[in-house]
DNA sequence: GCGCTCTGATTAATCGTTTAAGCAAAGCCT
DNA sequence: AGGCTTTGCTTAAACGATTAATCAGAGCGC
């Protein structure tokens, strides 16, 4: 018994009109010839019926699903709330669905994450890669979020910029040597960020990377850092490459004795949900998720309409790189005379 | 032009071996009456074709799409990367793709959202409702996630119980006054834990609840709590309905100058990413939500497979409340003499 | 008047799958 | 041997939309 769906559909409107289901269909799409007046009755009549129609059928013979793909090999990711309400918002606006897929942090079932999505047809999919994963060709058009040097990257925040913007922010305000944390070292994004801090460094100038994952390697997950001694080895700006190093910076030097911002700054990146409400709030780099969504999600339904598409195409958009924004809160402030007393006073920059 | 998609399908594979589709059909799902050799035979050869069966064929002709729509009013919520991790677990388990939606924190285009569900044909939906939103019947199986105390819920962690972990892991460190800081008022789940921790004292034990929200109509978001002159009045723990509010007590404490756990304690809910990396890390309570998602998709899945259900069924489970978790950390500790240089003296307890 | 175009509709095929119904052959019982 | 069930497969009809092809009629120029 073939169950049909609640709702009207094209023949119960053909039927209950007196006309054929072709007319209706042209008639609500707007494409074949259909008299103005005829075109008017039926829209009226099809919306006081309530007609949605059924995509299951228009996918079946239009070889389109209207729905997207969102990959996350990273889902646990802190950001994913932003990530997956833009993307879902662009999407929306664009007539498609999206359908979310996950490969739990695995990196092995991540192109059976993609084979579901493939499976259920999806007509484009939005990748964003854990490291620096590559995309294996799959059966749609494909967009990468991800960062400007990912090869095959669609669009993404300019974390480049976003690195540059944080340390022309700190040497601003007086800070000479600065410690980036960063979590891991093969992170596309964060090696930009870093590049970006790097490349604001003014002669006399010194920073250095902390790469959290190889000291929990040893230590353990969730192990100190070890601030309180880069503050006695004279370090007074601490640049974490996202939100989630810079808490834990942030909690780890309160609990040592030391102030923020008057001993030493912390600044992040992401704006993550807490940053504005812990204490002290936290200056960020903002990154505009919700233009980069809507640009992924163009490029994407272009490249669908368009059929040019060869299988397992990476798309490409005009604009790659999306401004960030620095917020500035109360975890930074300048230099100043608060660092004295807890300096060795060999390193003065 | 009706494109047809690359792979094979069920002809392709019927005329290649000289059988009829119902019978590929049949041997594939293992339906019909087929013989042993021939089911082998075509499920070998459909294997080494690499065939995957429409969805928009199947959808079309069972009416059913497969897949589950999941719909977040709040997707902002911290929590949301570790549900949709496990509902697209669970639900890709059992066979289904699970399609998102958000009414951007608008509790008017809720319904909206829900609408674009039902256009794609969900067979079902999972909602997991902010405040006390009353879920309108939707033209399918519904399954509530939110607390035992909403109407209509289908299954949820035990946030009373969770609530009275807390308080008797406090009390059995020694505390006798504890603060409670939530964020909504009106919020079940918020409600429902700090029912269970006040359902934890005992004679002569105080407890008092801060609503943040309040706070900040007054104060502007991201406001003080003020908990250092709460410390002053002789609170010794800090009872925090989620991990973010628990943060935020950390910090302001941390920036006064009060130690955790030597002068007060520090406990949250949810266990959300930052709770072990933080210093000190938060003591908290987790919920399975792994075992929640199976517990609702199983409720969904059942409720689609026996028709019975009528329009916007809400659907049940035999196990409505999951037991949550006590994960103890550094962030709790005994009420000691760490705080007596800090009490006025007059509140012992 | 004849042929031409243009308009406004219909007819029918098609996408890929499921499944009720039909049918031939074989096996079994009395 | 005749009637019965059982087995193993095929036939065909859906599900709901899109769209190429067709067709009737009107308008019009020469």
């Amino acid at each position: 018994m073939p169950q049909s769906r609640p709702g009207p559909n094209l023949s119960r409107i053909a039927t209950s009109l007196g006309v054929s289901v072709a007319t209706v269909s042209n008639a609500l799409s707007g494409k074949g010839r259909v008299s103005g007046q005829l075109i008017e009755k039926i829209r009226e009549h099809a919306a006081e019926l309530g007609y949605v129609p059924s995509q299951a059928g228009r996918a079946l013979r239009t070889g389109r699903s209207g729905v997207l793909g969102l990959v996350l090999p990273d889902i646990a990711n802190p950001l994913f709330p932003k990530i997956a309400q833009a993307i879902e918002f662009a999407a929306s606006a664009a007539g498609y669905g999206v359908l979310i897929a996950d490969s739990r942090g695995d990196a092995a079932t991540q192109t059976e994450a993609i084979n579901r999505l493939v499976e259920r047809s999806v007509d484009g999919m939005i990748i964003i890669p854990r490291r620096a994963t590559r995309i294996s060709a799959a059966a749609c058009p494909v967009a990468v979020i991800d960062t400007a040097s990912t090869p095959g990257n669609t669009v993404a925040a300019d974390h480049w910029q976003g690195g540059r913007e944080i340390a022309d922010h700190l040497t601003g305000l007086g800070h000479r040597r600065i410690l980036i944390i960063g979590n891991n070292q093969e992170s596309n994004v964060q090696n930009d960020r870093a590049g970006g801090i790097r490349s604001g460094m003014r002669p006399g100038m010194h920073a250095e990377t902390l790469w959290i994952d190889r000291l929990e390697q040893a230590g353990g997950i969730g192990c100190p850092l070890g601030l309180a001694e880069k503050v006695r080895q004279g370090f007074t700006a601490f640049a974490a490459l996202s939100d989630l190093q810079a808490l834990r910076a942030l909690t780890e030097l309160q609990q040592a004795g030391i102030n923020i911002p008057t001993d030493v700054s912390v600044t992040g990146f992401d704006d993550l949900i807490w940053s504005p409400v812990v204490t002290p709030s936290l200056t960020t780099m903002r990154m505009d998720m919700d233009r980069i969504a809507e640009i992924a999600v163009s490029a994407l339904t272009d490249a669908i309409k368009t059929r040019v598409t060869r299988e397992g195409m990476l798309v490409t958009a005009e604009t790659g790189r999306v401004a960030m924004q620095l917020i500035v809160r109360q975890s930074s402030g300048p230099c100043g005379p608060g660092t004295k007393n807890l300096r060795d006073g060999e390193h003065v920059g």
